[in-house]
Parts: structure tokens; sequence; C-alpha cells
DNA sequence: CCATCTTTGTGCACACGTTCACAAACGCAT
DNA sequence: ATGCGTTTGTGAACGTGTGCACAAAGATGG
């Protein structure tokens, strides 16, 4: 992975380059890596209503895809189906499962159980795929000693010594924002190679290490883009001519903007205030 | 598994056509609208840090993309930088903001109060960013009555009149995924029109409703994918000469698995039992 | 006012992803 | 065997996204 890549990057979800290159490697696109856990939750639905086989048209349904896509999809791991027929479940579940690597054990470590971190410690999904809570970390001493989902909530110290005797390679960030650097480098230097964050916060990880990241606020903040294009549009503000203006126009109005002393448009909304967004230490749940 | 349904298009996250069509309709591009809150977020750190200006280098650094994107993203949004000076923060916050739709109040009622739902409702970022948690609702009457994060749980009967009286246009799903369908039709039915699901569920919505889903079962498959990547590969099992030849041979293989009687492969790994995944009614938090 | 330095904005080429559409492959009935 | 209906697998066209590289625009100093 991270081919020409020379120092270190942040191979951070939204950049393609990086995990694309690695998967590539041996053939699958990336865009069809992130579609096979879809097909494999539609197949485990199906294999447990005991259906045999399934069309590329239902089951593209079932995911929510088109047939065509499916299809190519499967291309890339071979030739599973039988033609007239359609493709036999339990055998494609199989199949996917090695592909994505669930037929072995993955110890996983939370760090910071806060609402989130009891939420996923809770998750069902978890060990129904290959993935097992190896341990639940957090730093606050009033946390630690408790328990959740069964599971004692165990001292950041211990985290060094639980990679290495687990073979834990897969760590989950659910720590505020402020703290998910440092964790996340602790947690690298400990071994882990892949890391999953929640917090609101650019990871900066060594070659090698694999970070996605889930953000609750940007999936709102792209939902309400939309919504204000359903609406009645028009981004509403001292928008006018000056905005979209070409060159000259437009510089000239920098230069005020900036002679204006800092604060321009001493708009309504842009949040500026102090305890504002990422800083917000009480989010213990950042996504 | 809803196979033919023909009607309502679900306009699932990983469906880009639709979600592109809409925004590309005023020019901007999909891929950036998804990067402006991350822009953003950058930017609103510097802004608390009453930084005037910075270069597309510092600011893509930031918020971990490459300069070149960046600059292009911005150049969909109008001239905003000023050569040999860089972008002044302020002014773009503002700009980014009201693009994005976050000069207004957007209210949102999260359904599903678990876990998950408390993590949500505590969230800190909420309200920093112009969303407004209207109102907290499930189903369960234990747990509707008591509070999170300072609001009281109501039940789900009060979805519509909350709806229709704060004029909710985005909700949030964290039930079940037994439910979340169901859920997502009453909101819909209510007037919701932009939803964001927690639920590892496919949801089918009447055209003009946007879904975006979050799914932490998915991220992790994926990281497991790269995971095994990375180690010796080889997927292990029985893959062989059989998997990946052409034709004849391939075809004869398919023949013999479905004449073994269904199950094929009985490997170690491939979830088939109950009680499994999805199904998985006491994962509340399902993402 | 001119030269120089910095940084933006963007044209262009390329890579990736999606969709169409169709031939080849298969099951099945005759 | 042969023909017919069905469904896969994939070549090719198209659209989107990314990154390079550079001209144009502005700042700055003499």
């Amino acid at each position: 992975m991270a081919i020409g890549r020379p120092s270190p990057s942040s191979s951070q979800t939204p950049d393609p380059g990086a995990a694309r290159r690695s998967s590539r490697a041996r053939g699958i696109p990336e865009a069809t890596v992130a579609r096979l856990p879809l097909y494999l939750r539609a197949l485990t639905a199906l294999s447990e209503r005991s259906v045999p086989t399934v069309s590329s048209e239902e089951l593209a349904a079932a995911a929510g895809v088109n047939s065509a896509k499916l299809r190519k999809d499967f291309s890339y791991l071979g030739s599973y189906g039988t033609r007239g027929v359609g493709y036999d479940v339990e055998y494609l579940v199989y199949q996917i499962s090695r592909e994505l690597g669930l037929t072995q054990d993955w110890p996983v470590v939370i760090v910071g159980i806060g609402n989130l971190g009891h939420a996923l410690a809770n998750y069902g999904g978890f060990a129904s795929r290959g993935f097992r809570v190896a341990a639940l970390l957090d730093a606050d001493p009033n946390v630690v000693g408790s328990t959740a989902a069964g599971l004692p909530v165990r001292h950041m110290d211990e985290l060094e010594e639980i990679v290495a005797t687990q073979h834990v390679s897969i760590g989950v960030i659910t720590t505020p924002p402020g703290a998910a650097q440092q964790v996340c480098d602790r947690l690298v230097e400990a071994g882990v190679t892949s890391i999953l964050n929640f917090a609101p916060t650019v990871l900066t990880v060594p070659d090698g290490v694999d970070v996605r990241k889930v953000d609750l606020s940007i999936e709102l903040q792209i939902l309400a883009f939309h919504e204000q294009r359903k609406a009645g549009d028009e981004p509403s503000a001292g928008d006018s001519v000056l905005d979209r203006a070409p060159g000259p126009v437009r510089a000239a109005a920098a230069k005020l903007r900036r002679a204006a002393g800092g604060k321009a448009e001493p708009a309504k909304a842009a949040p500026t205030a102090k305890g504002g967004p990422d800083d917000d230490l009480s989010a213990v749940m950042p996504a």
C-alpha cells in the first residue's frame, strides 16, 4: 500500500488513491470492497431463509444497488455464478467472507468508553462477523473499573500489553477529539495497523496504517446541503452579484473585506464563539 | 427480500447518481460537497485561533487533503481567495457555512433512544452547526419518559405532531434494524425528507427523500479486508486453482457444489447460525 | 513603476467507477 | 439432440474525480 508516498501521510477515508492502490494490487477495486459487506448482509439474510440461489437482479435489489454493478463486482472475485440460474447463496457467503477476511478472528480494542464506546461495546454485529472485543479502554479513573457489555473497562496503560498478547491489529477510537491523535499514536506504537476513528479529527499516521473515519457531523451537514437544495435554494445571504463575479470585481471585494478588519459579514451564523464544535471536550461522542 | 420493488427509488448513500445530479444542478460536485464540512472544521479551528488568512497548502494539510483538490473545490464556490496571500478565514467560514445551509436552523428528530441514541443526543457538535434536537423518540414504554441529554424521551406517536409543528425535515434512525424501515416510512409520511440511518438495513424511500447511512459493521469489514492484505495475504481457504479457473472448469465446479447438497464448503466461518448478525434485535446500536 | 516572489485558479490528461448492452453459457423441455 | 428462455460475465462508452503543472493575479520591495 501507499505506493509513491514520501512522508507519513494521513490516509483518511476520503483519500481514494492510497486505499485504492493497495486493494487493486490484486485487482479488487476499492468501490467494490466497500460494497461486499452489503452483499454479504443480504446474502446472510437469504441464507437464514434457506434460499438456495439468487439472481443478480434479486440480490441487487436486496442490497440496494443495480444488478450490472453487482455482477461486475462479483466478476472481480471470480466466476461464482451459473448462467441461467444465478448465484449459490451459501457458496457466495463463504467466498465473500473469505475475501473480506472474516473467516478469521479479529480482536479489536475500543478506546474511550463514553456514550458511543458503550454503544459499540454492546453492538451485536461485532461478534457475528469475526470481530471480537479484546478490551475496553479509558483514561478516566472514574470510568475504569466499571463494566460495559459485560466487559471490564481497563486503563489505557494496559493498552500495550493487551495489543501485544492478544495480537490486536484493529483499534476503534471513541474519545473526545482532543485526545484522538494521542491515542492514535499510542495504538500505532503498540502495533495496531488499522484504525476506525469516530472522533472529528484528522489523524496522522505512518505509512502502512489504515484509517477510516465515521463522522456524524459531516453526514448531517451533507444532508443539510441537499435539504437546502430541495427548498427554494438560493443560499439566502448577502450573495448578490459579487460572490460569483469574475476577476477584478471580486479582487476588489476581497481587498475590501480585509480592509474592513477581519470579520467579514457580521453574519448571524458562522460559529466563531468558543466552546464550540470540535474542541468541545464534553462531547464524548464525536461522530 | 423486497425483490422486484419497481416504484420508489432508494437513493442510499452508495448511489452517486441521484445525489450527484441534484447537487450538480447548480454545479458543485458531490465529492466536493462531502469535503466542505472537513474544510469548515479546519477553518473554524483557525478562526478560534484568530488566524486571519490561510494558504491552500496549509488548509489542505489541516483538512487532510491535497492542496490542488482543495483549490479546485473552492473554485466551485467562487473565487474567494487572493493570489499571493491565500484565503480569508472568516469569510471562507461564512461562505462554506452558507453553501452547506448551516446559516439556518435545522431541527432534527432522533428515533430510537438506545445506547447510540443517547450518544447522539449528547453530541456537542450538534447545536454548534445549526442542528437542533427537536425531539427524542422511542416506542418502548420503558424508555419513554426518561431523559437523555436533558431532553425528555417522547413516544413515537407524537412523531407526526412534532415534525409538523417544528418543521422537522431531518430524521435520524437509531433503532434496531427490524424497526428501521417502518420508522423510516413513518418519518417520510410525516414530512421528513432527509434521513440519516444508523441501522444496518437498506431503506427504501420515495423519490425526493435523501438517505445517508452510517454503518460500523461495514467500516470494520473494510478494515479487515485491508488488514488481511497486509498480512501474508492468500485468503487462506480452499482457494486453489478452481476459483479463478476460466470457463468449463469453473462451471463443472459450480455443478458439483450444487449437487453436493446446498452447503458448499463446510467452512468454519460463514455465519449461518440463527440469532446472527443483522436480525439481532438486541443490538440497539447497529452501525 | 518595475521586478520578483508567492499563491490562486484552471486546462488537461489520466484513473476510476458506473452503466449499457450483448454474446456466451446454462437449464430444461421437447 | 435441438431449441428456447434465462441469467451471467464483460467489452466498451461515458461520466466523475484527481493531480499536475502553469499562466495569471496579486503582494512586496526597491
